[in-house]
RNA sequence: GCUCCGGUAGUAUAGUCCGGUCAAGUAUUCCGGCCUUUCGAGCCGAAGACCCGGGUCCGAAUCCCGGCCGGAGCACCA
């Protein structure tokens, strides 16, 4: 017992939050979980929830992880074949192993079987009733005119389902529960209906079948068969377990244990598929990795790591109570992450040139990849002043020229100090185009701790004519454009970078122009 | 409307089952300071919460009742 359970709760130090240890785990032998979703759209930080604490339960328990693609709608939330291949491609960035895949529309022969099973116990029937007419009858707690029907009859009525006597919509199969049951909505649920394939083909098996089961038989039999033992998924399916367990009963099952959370959101970002599957279709996002998304690919796209999801996920647990995550949550565990990773590079937005006179001699500036961390090497500038004035022109960041005044010492970063000669006069700067700035300076001297005592301004530079187009899409999928450093050329795609005193950011594209999208700061 | 579930600082969470050690812990945010050739990281400090009203009890965030607020379900969707 104690090797196979390790401990879940340690006291020890409050270092990293742990999960709660899961209920009645003497009663199984392994411990099997599962993330069933329906791939009709891709996956959103809405189902973080079910997928990292489903999968990481597995893993502390030494147990088996299974993927189940809930694909039995052919017609209303009709599955998309890119969309599958897309879910694996999400759940393996998010770093979850699946033991084991699943689609239920491979496996309908399966529900059949169960399905005729419990006509003959009498434990589901086939109902012929218009579903208003149903309802009418069952809110009242009555009994429709179909369900005292004999079992015989009903088998009968079954098979005519198998040989396609029954149009879409003339017959569904129901399981029965208790007509006086407290929740209408558990009264007799529906556990199968017919689908004109032909009009409605799936993605996956066309118009092979017209008989597609309802997620609390295809769910319900699944579990059972798959031997999950714990099923963790959102509270919207509470109702659902008091359904199936009427299955499990006659089918002599016991239900696996359940755990509902509550729904996550965060905020400003549109995290339900209808409002992702309707902004693409009217072009609103360029994709599903729109920057604007809480999608995976999105959060992919702009440098959020799964690792810094998993945190997050693990810190809120899984209560049943709602939760409505801040960004900043999200960022400060990200940005623990990239801090360390993340090489430091140099970005001016809305470049002014800055031309510097009585430059004495060539530099050379050696500026390390990572500041505490001089191991991970240097990229390298060579400054030389041209002969006839002795000058040489930089490009700076307008938003640091805003605190540049005559007489003013700033610091190059790694290169010289600098004293301001000429500038525009401060009060018009910031409503004058970048490139209408007139900002010349002279030097002044090489050492840092010259100005290190007047806490003299740090900034970034570029020299003029090294520098590279750099477009730094945000959030809101508007962008930044600015120039980059020459060194960052060699920049790989799908890196992440710091640009000092800007922020993190992912690399996105390498060409002419450095295309980098914005993680935070 | 009916059936469930939930309400601890800005956000999230621990504690609630088995009332006292909780004058409420943690993370993050915010604020102040230190450090730093980044407005990042790190360090120190400060601020900030038990939905409301009754009841039980020597004692309630924890138990009971009522209210308020929020969420979910009530599909031949998943």
């Amino acid at each position: 017992m104690e090797q196979n359970w390790p401990e879940t709760q340690k006291k020890e130090k409050p270092e990293e939050k742990k999960l709660p240890a899961l209920p009645n785990l003497d009663k199984f032998k392994q411990i099997v979980t599962r993330f069933s979703p329906n791939p009709d759209c891709v996956l959103h930080l809405g189902s973080a929830r079910a997928i990292m604490l489903s999968h990481e339960y597995a893993r502390i328990y030494n147990g088996k992880f299974i993927l189940r693609f809930e694909d039995t709608d052919p017609k209303i939330k009709k599955p998309a074949l890119e969309f599958y291949e897309n879910i694996r491609r999400d759940l393996k960035w998010l770093g979850v192993q699946v033991d084991e895949e699943y689609i239920q529309s491979d496996r309908l022969p399966i529900y059949y079987e169960h399905v005729e099973k419990l006509v003959v116990l009498g434990a589901a029937y086939v109902c012929e009733c218009a579903q208003e007419t149903f309802h009418k009858i069952t809110v009242l707690r009555q009994a429709c005119p179909c369900r005292d029907l004999s079992p015989l009859e009903h088998l009968e009525r079954w098979h005519k389902m198998l040989n396609g006597d029954y149009k879409e919509g003339q017959a569904v199969v129901r399981v029965k529960t208790e007509l006086d049951h407290p929740n209408p909505a558990v009264r007799d649920w529906p556990a199968l209906r017919i689908i004109d394939t032909k009009k409605h083909p799936h993605p996956r098996v066309g118009s092979k079948y017209t008989l597609w089961p309802l997620y609390n038989l295809a769910a319900g039999i699944d579990d059972y068969l798959m031997g999950i033992t714990h099923i963790i998924r959102g509270k919207e399916h509470y109702t659902n377990m008091i359904r199936q367990k009427y299955m499990y009963k006659a089918l002599g099952w016991e239900y696996p244990e359940a755990i509902h959370y509550g729904r996550l959101k965060i905020t400003d970002a549109f995290l339900s598929k209808s409002k992702i599957m309707a902004g693409i279709r009217e072009g609103t996002y360029v994709g599903f990795d729109d920057p604007r998304l809480g999608t995976f690919a999105a959060l992919r796209k702009r440098g959020i790591t799964s690792e810094a999801i998993k945190k997050m996920i693990i810190d809120v647990g899984v209560k049943a109570n709602d939760v409505t995550l801040s960004w900043e949550n999200l960022y400060a565990h990200n940005r623990k992450i990239l801090d360390n990773s993340s090489d430091r590079y140099f970005f001016v937005s809305d470049p002014v040139e800055l031309k510097v006179n009585a430059i004495p001699k060539t530099f050379i500036s050696k500026i390390p990849l990572y500041p505490e961390k001089p191991e991970r090497g240097f990229r390298e500038y060579t400054i030389t002043p041209n002969v006839e004035e002795n000058a040489s022109s930089f490009w700076v960041s307008k938003k640091d020229t805003l605190n540049m005044e005559l007489g003013k010492i700033v610091r190059f970063m790694e290169l010289f100090n600098i004293e301001i000669t000429k500038i525009n006069q401060q009060a018009t700067i910031d409503a004058i185009e970048p490139k209408m700035l007139i900002v010349e300076a002279k030097y002044y001297s090489e050492s840092y701790d010259d100005v290190r005592r007047i806490k003299a301004q740090i900034i970034q530079w570029i020299p003029k004519g090294t520098e590279v187009n750099c477009e730094i899409v945000l959030q809101n999928a508007q962008t930044i454009e600015g120039f980059a450093e020459s060194e960052s050329k060699k920049l790989k795609p799908d890196s992440t970078i710091q640009f000092e005193r800007f922020g993190f950011t992912r690399i996105d594209k390498v060409n002419q122009k450095l295309v980098a999208y914005y993680t935070h700061k």
